[in-house]
DNA sequence: CCGACTATACTGTATATACAACCTTATACA
DNA sequence: TGTATAAGGTTGTATATACAGTATAGTCGG
């Protein structure tokens, strides 16, 4: 199933699910260059490839002359984590509920496989949900998927589990991408959320990666009258701070 | 002086330098890793090395068949990050300015009290800046700011250094508090923003603590069409979304 | 016992070479 | 005219090899 995958890639992958699973911990000492070369029976520069785009990556340092390895995890920035908006509701001790409004697989478009860099996807899931808040509609979500990363995505109705709960089940999560705008909504946008033309909507498009691969392209509408995006979090001592 | 660098990193340099001085525009082709062999006398590794890099990076696309190209770089601002706005704008190869709209002391009322955690507080010093892209207002900034924080503060004149500059040169950052909200603008904002009333626009409130004390509270208003908040960052390898 | 030297392991960089896949353009052919 | 084919340029990957720089462990000599 993964052969049309890169030797590299396949070292790669090797060692962040070693990393993901727990099973090296951080500060912990990767194979050298020289053992994956044994190991994977792989060329040096294969090996250092696989090691220097982890590092770049940030899961990995190295050392010249001692070693290569596993790097203390970074802090996450809240505003940033994939919530699921069921339980965000349900959190405030509301009532959620939602209306599934489409459903299907669609055929790419070279937009869409930009978004996806993949110039090579065929099809795509595509759903659009409205969230609903104590029967009012607070989000509204139109969302692509990535079938090679998520097949059984569709088998799911989604008025029991979020579309979120789903894919966060189904994969890793390696990447965010996240962009906030300002809008005023489309007729459409009105109907589904049901306001005016004149409030301004949030929108937040974001991009999840997985394995490499772009997972799901969403984007989320809020009505601005409803809903606002908050964070709050400690700064890791180390700068996280650009000036 | 550059004795130190290795090849790749002359080639990346190289690219790099063309592309922020705005000499090769986005779209445009750049030299082929054979050309790049020709011209800078290494080998097709280095300059593949070099190119996959700027490419990793955001600067470049590749397609394969085709040939290499300069990305397009969207007006994008960092989401979570404190980042001085006018390094953001050099950083695009834009002129930077200001204008300097209110400066000075206020008292303090019950409502900014509250944001500031901190019942006792009198005066505060408040000011509001314009800040301009190619002479284009991108951003309203509108920031109080503790004086038992940062009792200097009003000595700086704007014009040079931005306030975020000046406050993280002077305290240090403990935590972060972000919300954004989608609004339509009040007509003095459309004013000094130059924008339309059915123009809408994010606002980005931010609280920021130092040592245990709110040091600043501050509102900046970007117009939709001219800006939209941007994040991107990887996930620690180890799994630590909330659902 | 201490310091200098050596061997070894590891990363960092650079080259030459090879083959595959992909795209565009030109050419030949029906 | 339209279609198939070939050629050439481009990126993507993989290997074998080489040398430099760095850190560590061990050895030898004083």
């Amino acid at each position: 199933m993964s052969d049309a995958q890169p030797l590299y890639a396949k070292v790669k992958d090797h060692i962040l699910e070693n990393i993901r699973s727990g099973a090296w911990e951080a500060g912990r000492r990767v194979p050298s260059e020289n053992e994956l070369v044994e190991s994977f029976r792989i060329s040096r520069m294969t090996a250092n490839r696989a090691l220097r785009e982890l590092t770049s990556e940030g899961f990995l340092s190295r050392v010249p002359g001692v070693g290569t390895f596993v790097k203390e995890a970074p802090a996450l920035s809240s505003l940033m984590e994939l919530r699921n908006i069921a339980e965000e509701i349900a959190q405030r001790g509301h009532r959620y509920s939602s209306r599934l409004i489409r459903k299907g697989v669609i055929d790419s478009n070279p937009a869409l496989a930009e978004e996806f860099e993949d110039r090579g996807i065929k099809q795509l899931f595509h759903i659009v949900i409205v969230h609903e808040e104590n029967g009012v509609p607070v989000q509204l979500e139109d969302r692509h998927v990535n079938p090679a990363v998520a097949p059984n995505f569709l088998e799911h109705d989604f008025t029991e589990t979020t579309p979120t709960a789903v894919l966060l089940a189904a994969t890793p999560v390696d990447e965010l991408e996240h962009t906030v705008e300002a809008t005023l909504p489309s007729t459409e946008q009105q109907r589904l959320l049901g306001i005016a033309a004149l409030e301004p909507c949030l929108a937040l498009y974001r991009r999840s990666w997985s394995r490499g691969k772009v997972a799901t392209v969403v984007t989320l509408t809020y009505p601005a009258s409803r809903y606002a995006l908050y964070s709050r979090h400690r700064t890791s001592a180390r700068g996280t701070f650009s000036q």
